[in-house]
DNA sequence: TTGAAAGCGCTACCAG
DNA sequence: CTGGTAGCGCTTTCAA
């Protein structure tokens, strides 16, 4: 390995000019600095990350921490980070978090905190205190937040706002029933039990169990479940116990089987229909359902394809509109209908704030909370007949 | 940040004691090992990457290298190696070549090499020698070499192998007609014109292109088209210059635009169809083609959505099979059929030879290539009437 | 405008 | 078994 050292010899000055040199700094006569940089090049010579971290405490790399990188959001969207860290002559590296939930932290700790100057980091797990003290006075901006006043600068997905546009286009084009796919919404109760389901599945005054629950809470899944209530409430339409459908884990298997159980309470084999789900009891699904928002298009594509399974046509027998906007989404038969979330307006935000963190790092100005833009993509999930 | 030196001086020990302490070295006494962990504890220390790396060599990181982050197949490789790598106490950060083809050799070059142990490389424009030279004496792993006999320990995938089940299938199937989507085949030269594209269509002996071509080179899609051309002439099926429809890019949307060229050319709107693509001079497809090998998943899914498009019917009337088993497939409308890597068993070899070149960098063995295993997954693509 | 020298935090060699 | 100590390669004062 070329050392700084050998290019100052070979150029013949000492290793601090060659150190000016190299990054172009002005006080470095120009002839002195191209004879240095020619001999870098002739060496093939690279500065050592590791020592130049060491001693100057940054070296131009930033991480990005997700939850997993094997699914199609997380991955769209470091993909986006990295490119747009590429513009301001960063380079990115990625982790995935959730290879063992007991280890999320130490991985941080140990990895991300430590190779980079910063990190954009979205947490599933750990609360801000913790984040901090990883972070080891690193720049963190976090993708999602979980409280609704956190530490750090965070850019969120637009989830009230989209969930009310998701809504709204289900109505806009006809749907009456609409079931909400992911989320407990206001009447799922910190138990898990559902707040009113004695009450024989009709409408049900949500006011109180939803300002309580959106006054605290800022999950991704809250935070979408009240655009949708804002929504509802607009055009008056009523939300029942079965309105909204937690599931416990977002996944694209048990989305499946959730699609395959609305679909054979849609196809009436069974009056009273429940849908269950493992760990979690079982929760009813109204029959004539005509509209499906779910909170991921994984989510929507798993149901879609559980529709499926059991015959049921979409958009035929039933619309649906998913969250996100990945890619997969425009190629699946059916194309799928979707808030689709402007990763490279959410990149771009990501990145500036972080940048403006590690350059200014006394600035002490306070978390930045920005929302990323959206955008509406109607594809064949929710065609009426008469659109197309 | 707290720096070994106020740990060891906690403990009352030296910092080198607690150098030791910390990583477990033998030498150093239980109770005296214990009161540094302990202090370390309290002071909630952690090592210092930078410094550690800059004095010992390596730091527990490995590097991965992929073409781009926000596609299926990459990124479930990513994940599963970095799953495999966490089974060997190592951490794994990713990082994507592609955002700008002149900078990929720039990126390996700054970072991958320097801040890791060692890195798996998936090449995609880059030499062995460059590699070598990038890689500054850091251990290698190649996932899939572009040459027959590569500098590094390399892990193929199936290709040949993998590829020949695939055409197995389709005929097991019943197809007749097979076309192959992604690959030149034997017949497309140098040029990039195709070798007895004049002979009208006809059969054609592909024996002297098929040997002085798969002779040479040994791209994915190269071995996979070896793989079918195996297949081929052990059913005693002829093919013709439309047996293979190269594609100038491997992505979805490229794809789709054929499946929508292949659906006319079924549909006999046109008796002279031919498949046009930017970049390429158009190709011809056969019209009575029943069954398709895609190079990839991705390409399958687009091609089946373009078909869908013209309203023609997976599996009915043609059967699709791809290649990588990527989990988008599963949940796809209709399934598609694979030839699934095993990226379990993929990551196992790779992250293991990287251990080994690493824990014995001179050791002087030999490079070795080393070849996944695959798994033939049947699903709702090539279905057939009577199979369901 | 350039050079000498002092470390950044850690590891690994020795000596005790 | 433990402690002193010499750097890893670089950046960054401070002098010249």
């Amino acid at each position: 390995m070329v050392t700084m050292s050998e290019v100052a010899k070979a150029a013949g000055v000492s290793r601090a000019t060659a150190s000016y040199a190299l990054r172009g700094d002005p006080r470095i006569a120009p002839d002195t600095a191209q004879k240095v940089l020619n001999a870098a090049n002739e060496l093939k010579y690279t500065a050592n990350l590791s020592a130049r971290s060491l001693r100057s405490g940054h070296n131009g790399v930033i991480g990005v921490a997700i939850f997993e990188l094997d699914r199609p959001y997380p991955s769209e969207m470091s993909a986006a980070i990295s490119r747009e860290a590429t513009k301001h002559g960063l380079q990115t590296i990625v982790q995935q978090t959730s290879i063992s939930k007991d280890s999320e932290i130490g991985i941080l700790k140990k990895v991300t905190s430590q190779l980079c100057d910063g990190m954009i980091f979205s947490p599933s797990n750990v609360s801000d205190q913790e984040i901090r003290i990883l972070a080891g006075g690193k720049p963190i901006v976090l993708l999602d937040a979980l409280s609704h006043s956190p530490m750090f600068d965070t850019i969120n997905t637009p989830c009230e706002t989209g969930a009310q546009a998701a809504i709204d286009h289900l109505i806009n084009v006809g749907c009456r029933n609409i079931l909400v796919i992911g989320a407990g919404g206001p009447l799922e109760q910190t138990d898990g039990t559902i707040a009113g389901e004695h009450q024989d599945d009709a409408t049900y005054d949500v006011t109180q169990p939803m300002l309580a629950k959106t006054s605290q809470d800022a999950s991704v899944s809250d935070r979408r479940a009240y655009g949708c209530l804002q929504s509802f409430a607009e055009h008056g339409m009523p939300i029942t116990t079965s309105t909204f459908l937690p599931m416990p884990r977002w996944d694209e298997d048990a989305a499946r089987s959730v699609g395959r159980q609305i679909a054979r309470a849609m196809q009436g084999e069974d009056a009273t229909s429940r849908v269950k789900q493992p760990g979690m009891a079982p929760r009813p699904v109204p029959h004539d359902v005509d509209g499906i928002f779910c909170m991921t298009d994984t989510i929507a594509l798993g149901v879609m394809r559980g529709l499926a399974d059991c015959g049921v046509n979409v958009p035929r027998d039933v619309k649906v509109i998913g969250f996100d906007g990945i890619s997969e989404g425009e190629y699946s038969i059916p194309s799928l209908t979707t808030i689709s979330t402007d990763l490279g307006d959410l990149a771009k935000q990501a990145v500036s704030q972080l940048l403006d963190r590690i350059n200014n790092p006394d600035s002490g100005r306070e978390p930045e909370i920005i929302t990323a833009r959206y955008q509406l993509i109607e594809r064949e999930s929710t065609n009426t007949p008469t659109s197309k």
